[in-house]
DNA sequence: TCATCTCCGACTTGACTGGTCCTGTATTAG
DNA sequence: CTAATACAGGACCAGTCAAGTCGGAGATGA
């Protein structure tokens, strides 16, 4: 089904409501505001922080917020903090993981796949998400017709 | 990690498979020349057969053959055939899947991400899946060395 | 000091996937 | 006619992994 994680998800609503507010806010704040499991929230923060996509402040008055401009970070990257590279074949990551691998005719092709899959989600940075999102917003009925026609 | 199942890694090596011989083959042919489980082989062959992407033909002599021109299949067609409907977030498919749909920020971005992927997929026929290997083959171990070396 | 907040790893649970098994039916070689 | 072969399809099991929870340590401001 090709579905990315539900941590990967939090993580991007939570990258791009730190988008549109400069100022740090606490993990408890954003994740109340979408109505995710505070304690689960906490953490996506902590591996975004690890992998040096946040900054985080501690104690009373701390939080987070973006450690480099919206314009700079990629879906991609966001994707990756959480769930690690990108893999859509078991080959993808450590070759081992398939006893195929020797006799596999779709390799190298579905290698290529997921090239294509990667720049598709590089393409697109945070900043847009948050601005998508505004647009999407303002003129969301015209918008929601354009979309499912396109289906 | 946005990675597809084994079955539909088997089914489109399967695809690929049948596209280089014209002829029929077997469930069981198909499975020992690629070290897959036979049975499990066999379920997915019968599920593309189900959705139409395959012919079958009971009986001793029996097996296996694709139900249109390999060019005229793509490798969305397989993936969907055997895992369902591509859905990169839990919205995509049923809207009710995910308690966040309503102050979600982030619903319709991630659903045009999903449109990138849906078409890279389709993209990409089951007869470049097959040629692309050939030519892979044909200078194998120079190719491998290049992927390697893009790692 | 002390309350409050973040940080972080360990843990539990529940869904899902890969894989197996078994029964039934169609086709054909002999 | 019969036996062997091959597809059809459902029930079932086990290992894995993601989602979510818990409890403690550390930092900060009042
Ligand atoms: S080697 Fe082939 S079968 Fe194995 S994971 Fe890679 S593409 Fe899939
Ligand atoms: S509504 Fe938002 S949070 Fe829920 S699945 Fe869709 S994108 Fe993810």
């Amino acid at each position: 089904m090709l579905r990315l994680s539900k941590k990967a998800d939090y993580a991007l609503i939570a990258m791009a409501h730190l988008a549109l507010k400069p100022g740090s806010s606490s993990a408890r704040e954003i994740a109340e505001s979408y109505d995710i499991p505070t304690e689960l929230m906490a953490k996506v923060l902590q591996r975004l922080t690890r992998r040096g996509l946040l900054t985080s402040q501690q104690g009373t008055r701390g939080g987070y917020q973006l450690s480099r401009a919206a314009t700079g970070i990629t879906v991609a990257d966001v994707i990756q903090a959480i769930d690690g590279p990108v893999s859509v074949t078991a080959c993808s990551a450590h070759a081992d993981r398939c006893g195929q691998f020797a006799k596999c005719n779709v390799r190298d092709p579905l290698w290529r796949i997921r090239e294509l899959i990667v720049s598709a989600l590089s393409r697109t940075t945070v900043s847009e998400l948050a601005n998508d999102n505004d647009a999407v917003n303002a003129v969301r009925s015209a918008q929601l017709v354009a979309v499912h026609g396109r289906v």
